[in-house]
DNA sequence: GCTAATATAATAGTATTACTATCAATTTTG
DNA sequence: CAAAATTGATAGTAATACTATTATATTAGC
């Protein structure tokens, strides 16, 4: 039995070349993943990267303009591969509650499971997007960035989403707003339990987080 | 008649000379208020702001380690300042009720007036709240900072108001979580209005931000 | 009003970062 | 197998994030 092989595209406008299209650029994805973990954003380089792959800098830079660029790569990586885990999850659902409801359970829960869909690091991917994610659009180039679609993979999940708010309550008239809300705020949260733990109720073991921001859906479109 | 004069403190740990006793020191403070906003926090350099101040970058290394700490500073700054607001808007008012609806007023609305309570420029602070303030905690030195009091206005407020969730709701399970929740979102969604709007339902000219957020808590917490 | 202490200015210097450029070696493709 | 494309090796530049040093002001105490 083949297991279903899914591939994940990122816009074009994002890469000078493919990094999908390459040994160098498969390897220049996933050791980045791994060293933004390990390193922090800051600290990361192109310089430090090349070091770990063998490579020298300059041939990186022929697969993304800068490392800001190769973060929104990354991070549409990811809202690309959950807006597949959000259709697949809600598919086949007639009832819009519990397709709702699976819905924010993909959103809200943390990734644990490595079900590698090739050669990235989902979990490791999942711990940049919440450590890191506020850093691709909090710049002076967002609104230049935004006309050129980098974000496009980031609103596709909202508005997902924020559909399947509409399907339960077409008078609710907030349903982005609440979307958004839920999905920075579940990132938040784990990141709070980590570090800043007094400005979150987070119990280990259990999982607060999905349980709270599920309420708290249901109850505002009550 | 004299009007009130308050004075916000900010922690020692934050800086290594006391900008608010010298007048190079307020200088440093609010130029960089202004220097931020223009540039953006990743463009500003303290050679840049020397420039403006017509200072030698070296002096303004004697009142902050670096650029970050300065960030620091300004946002605690910024938390003791809505500390203050917090508790003068919420006193000589007995319904919890009403107190909690003023807190989440404070938390939630734009600051437009500039009330101007010194050589700081609030409405021009509150819009670096809003667009920097991530970059201050997603570091790797997050720990390390948090254990030295760097975040402790921010986390005051939340306590603050989290204090006023449970004066209504004695059993409910999660006060910090929701109003980290309604701090961040209110910030990102005022964000997302200006750069991202699909993100949101915000309306220009009415508050939805105030309004989606107040009604949240009341649900939530019936 | 003078001296000592302190703060600021002026200037220089360093390692690192974020690139860009060039050319040779290698691999791929038609 | 030749031409084209890709990668490696190396060098170079402007800017950043500091640190250090010394001279000049300013202030505070006596």
């Amino acid at each position: 039995m083949k297991s279903l092989q899914i591939h994940i595209d990122v816009s074009p406008e994002l890469y000078l070349k493919n990094p999908d299209s390459s040994e160098l650029g498969r390897k220049i994805v996933s050791n980045s993943i791994e060293m933004i973990n390990e390193l922090g954003f800051e600290a990361f380089t192109f310089k430090k990267l090349g070091q770990k792959i063998n490579s020298p800098e300059s041939s990186v830079y022929r697969y993304f303009e800068n490392k800001h660029i190769l973060l929104i790569y990354l991070l549409s990586w990811y809202w690309s591969w959950l807006d597949y885990r959000l259709v697949f999850a809600t598919a086949n659902i007639d009832s819009p509650i519990e397709k709702l409801k699976k819905a924010l359970k993909v959103l809200t829960q943390a990734t644990v499971i490595d079900q590698s869909v090739s050669h990235i690091n989902e979990v490791l991917l999942s711990k940049i997007v919440v450590s890191e994610s506020a850093k691709a659009y909090h710049t002076k180039e967002v609104d230049n960035e935004n006309e050129k679609g980098f974000f496009k993979a980031y609103k596709q999940v909202v508005q997902r989403v924020s559909d399947l708010v509409l399907a339960m309550n077409q008078h609710f008239e907030f349903p982005h707003m609440l979307i958004s809300t839920v999905i920075e705020g579940a990132h938040q949260q784990r990141y709070f339990a980590e570090h800043l733990p007094s400005l979150t109720d987070v119990k280990k073991e259990t999982d607060s987080v999905t349980e709270f921001y599920t309420q708290m859906v249901f109850k505002v479109l009550q």
